[in-house]
DNA sequence: AAAAACAACTTGTATGTACAAGTTATAATT
DNA sequence: AATTATAACTTGTACATACAAGTTGTTTTT
């Protein structure tokens, strides 16, 4: 680390501030410095990388834009539980209140497949090349079901993972720590509907029900590479959240 | 402009790239610097306050994560329609795109009124004092009505805005330039539920459709003072969105 | 007149220094 | 032992300098 030298040839991933910023972010993502930990200070990590504070405090901030730390004069910088910290849409249910049981079941299992067009999306000419990766959540607030969700990604982007495989359960959590993949930013698109039959049927209400129907697709950190989702959400005992703050 | 001295008293607000940044934000809401036009380059901006292109880059930087600015290298700062650069929640139709018309219809004009228990969220002590301004709205897609909206907030923090007052009939807008205050967050929930009568009848659609309930709070920069909106949205042509990007 | 080369200008990255303001640990006093 | 004062440590702000990389305007060449 101590012979670290930044290689000037246009490329911003070379960039010194880019190169710090990157390891420390695959330290966080592979629990090196696990959630609610501090970091080492500006000055030890100016002297790992042999660089000034002004090129740290700029990894730094880079880091706390992404959502990876919060920064606190006089303490350090802290290691945020990242998906808190982004403007997505959640079910009240799931904000890690521990007053209520909250479990996701896999009821259709990764595999290839092609694209569905209920994706509200459209792809790109990469993605439409490819095919696809399926699978399908339900996920259950105190034992009631309150999401169906489908997901798709392109499967020349990333490979199929097997739900088993899954870091407690969580899809994005695997790729953030298996993959060093993160979520970069989202489109969404909100409408209510009429429960179909199969929603009606694995969320547990009558057809044609109110439901909130999600679309969205997520940008990812790795190039190429979108994650599309279908949302359909029983909003009777638990409201959709959705917060940000500059 | 010349003779600037930053304060050292623990106060941020004094701080210099503070000043910087309030000096160019008021700027923008005003017009002087317009939606689309070029900032003074940096090197101009630190003759204009006396001080180094470190902390004019630090005002920029803040105005950028606000949402005012975007840059570019070796071309200069250009000011944003900032409202199109925030992870709201609008409806499809209200993007700002040349192939629909859109207008809004103030349906009951500002009074001040108390509080209304639909208020999703749960008021300041202050707040609780202090009686509110309320004000309903329908916006209307190609002469269909998609959006009822009933806002809020407290009187002594704000005071009553004739709706004929509203910046080409836009409250933030309004807000913005007249008031200098920003939109600097929102908590939002989100619900389907069937159309009331009142909201059936607004929105000309039938009893009990599945309509898309948002109860959202605002966060804004003048301190105390937060904006409620209840909004009833017919999603059936014009879904609404939302997206971010980090 | 059009294309290429060059200069001027703009933002981006990095170095270094110094002091301010906050938190935490340690030492001194009661 | 508890409280207060002090020191050490941490992040925040600002100054100054230098070079890189991109855009735009001007000049030179074809």
């Amino acid at each position: 680390m101590s012979n670290f030298v930044a290689v000037k040839t246009g490329n911003i991933k070379n960039r010194k501030y880019h190169t710090i910023q990157d390891y420390i972010r695959k330290r966080i993502q592979t629990g090196k410095y696990p959630v609610g930990s501090y970091l080492p200070s500006e000055n030890e990590i100016c002297g790992q990388f042999g660089t000034t504070r002004t090129t740290v405090r700029k990894a730094l901030d880079e880091l706390l834009k992404e959502g990876f730390i919060e920064k606190e004069q006089g303490k350090g910088s802290k290691v945020l539980e990242r998906r808190k910290s982004l403007g997505l849409l959640t079910v009240k249910g799931f904000s890690g209140s521990i007053d209520y049981k909250v479990k996701t079941v896999v009821t259709k299992g990764p595999k290839i497949t092609e694209w569905n067009p209920v994706i509200a999306f459209s792809l790109t000419e990469e993605e439409k090349k490819s095919n696809c990766v399926y699978f399908q959540r339900v996920r259950y607030i105190n034992d009631r079901p309150v999401v169906l969700e489908n997901n798709w990604y392109a499967s020349n982007e990333l490979q199929l993972i097997d739900s088993d495989a899954f870091i407690e359960g969580s899809f994005f959590k695997t790729l953030s720590q298996n993959h060093f993949i993160e979520v970069m930013g989202a489109e969404q698109e909100l409408r209510s509907i009429p429960a179909s039959k199969e929603v009606a049927k694995n969320l547990g209400i009558q057809e044609g029900s109110p439901i909130l129907h999600i679309s969205v697709r997520f940008r990812t950190s790795k190039p190429g590479l979108n994650l599309y989702g279908d949302l359909y959400c029983n909003t009777t005992d638990y409201p959709i959240r959705n917060s940000y703050f500059l």
